[in-house]
DNA sequence: AGAATAAATGAGAATTATTCTCATTTTTTT
DNA sequence: AAAAAAATGAGAATAATTCTCATTTATTCT
């Protein structure tokens, strides 16, 4: 794992430091969606509040790092590198749990299509987008019981 | 305006006080997404803030406001009325705004059958979706010019 | 490799958004 | 119209994020 950070960072041009490593492992070994609260728990305090917020900036650049918000107006973060699949979010407000869905390829060139048209009627140019889902989970997962 | 907003408040069975008129009155003016500091602006403090959010919790707790945050995070409210069309957001990353689109019935009702399957494969109720879509308007909007 | 330069970090102060507290005012009930 | 209940305003408190600056760490240049 922490090969694999340093590698991220030298493929981006980043130069290579502790903090931004432990936040890569971090992440690279969560592989879903966290809010940046729990990312510093995970963390034991390794890394300074705000060199966390800074080294999640520095990913945000690079076009690693996804950021959104749950229902609650949290911040959350995600790693995405290249070549990961296209996915959207699926929310649960019973446990705050925050899932990795991929649609069907069919959607979303449905999808596209429709954006398309977006594009066309308000003249934009649209270069991504976002399908949240929000409901609650009903039974097991892994934090309610 | 000011009828309309009694109106509303009385059918929620929501005491009717001048802050509420007002907030109400300005969203309904507004008829699109805001966030709550431009709304504040418009209200030009005959509302204090505290108010304001009080007022704002209000309406979510009834039901008629949706909010949510834009690509930097920053809420934003809307007023959705019963009747009003569901609809989703494509914001623009050069001014800000924020427009809101209705996609095809077509593309709905695919969108279900999607959330469905996502329902059954996560063992999920799903009560709620959102399409959000980024970019640029190419040309004079609004704020741009 | 080692010195010089540039960049990143940690700690806490500053800023911003939101919620809370409580005395006063307004609304609703009777 | 009086009594009771609810809402408001002002500012204090809290939470999330950014900023500042002295120190440490990484990179560059012999």
């Amino acid at each position: 794992m922490e090969e694999k950070s340093k590698q991220i960072l030298s493929e981006h041009s980043v130069s290579i430091t502790n903090p931004r490593i432990l936040v890569l492992e971090a992440l690279l070994e969560i592989k879903s969606p966290i809010t940046v609260d729990d990312l510093q728990k995970k963390l034991k305090n390794k890394v300074a509040k705000s060199t966390l917020y800074r080294v999640l900036n520095d990913l945000k650049t690079i076009n690693i790092l996804n950021e959104f918000t749950s229902p609650d107006n949290t911040v959350v973060v995600e790693l995405v590198l290249e070549g990961d699949q296209h996915h959207h979010h699926l929310f649960c407000s019973d446990c705050g749990e925050i899932i990795d869905v991929e649609l069907s390829t069919n959607f979303e060139s449905l999808l596209d299509k429709e954006i398309k048209k977006i594009e066309k009627k308000f003249n934009f140019i649209i270069e991504d987008h976002r399908v949240e889902m929000f409901g609650q989970c009903t039974e097991q997962c892994k934090n309610c019981k």
